[in-house]
DNA sequence: TACTCATTTGCACAAATATGCAAATATATA
DNA sequence: TATATATTTGCATATTTGTGCAAATGAGTA
């Protein structure tokens, strides 16, 4: 349960702050089951390595898990974490803090 | 009440997701007075016109309101609207939406 | 080992973004 | 009206970012 500085915020903020990632997230939202990127690929019109970048920066700001088995990368939503962030973030500023 | 679309929550989400943007929320955070711009310039260290500029990002997005009073133009945290928009998001992507 | 499929990386490039300075604008006051 | 102060806008620029393609990598399978 770290605290983020300012830095930390704003770089999961614009994790988040972009239309194909965001999509990403929600694409992932639905469903429930992991999905590899080749599946995530049909929700935003882009090609496979741009997809596979975007995953990059999801899973660096803790917005999706990414798990191998075997030849398989399957990809998760880290829920928890992100409804986490997002609501100490509206907790801090309801608080003034 | 309205819903906000993903291309608007990520422009939401964008202008929060910049340093010295969140540097300004969270300054006008903690004073609970109206702040004029001259004010605010002192918490990032960047020129009056970069301030007025991410402000007016901010005021796009519904993150801030302006108020001009005759000369002066001070700003305040439109708190309501993002502690909302932080909630409804991590609502809906706790709910799998 | 050779082949296949999924994913990542290197490279190039266009578009967006953040920034500073100087000029323009707006608005109160002398 | 002239002046002072606050803010915005026009321009130039450096950096970051999103993107596609081709090549490299990784990991299973024939």
């Amino acid at each position: 349960m770290k605290d983020l500085n300012i830095q930390e915020q704003a770089d999961f903020l614009k994790a988040l702050g972009e239309f194909n990632r965001l999509s990403l997230v929600y694409k992932l939202c639905q469903c429930n089951t992991p999905q590899n990127a080749m599946c995530l690929c049909e929700c935003c019109n882009v090609d496979a390595s741009v997809v596979s970048r975007h995953l990059k920066i999801l899973a660096q700001e803790g917005v999706i898990k990414l798990e191998k088995k075997g030849r398989e990368r399957t990809y998760t939503l880290d829920r928890e974490n992100v409804v986490k962030t997002l609501r100490e973030l509206a907790d801090q500023i309801e608080n003034n803090l």
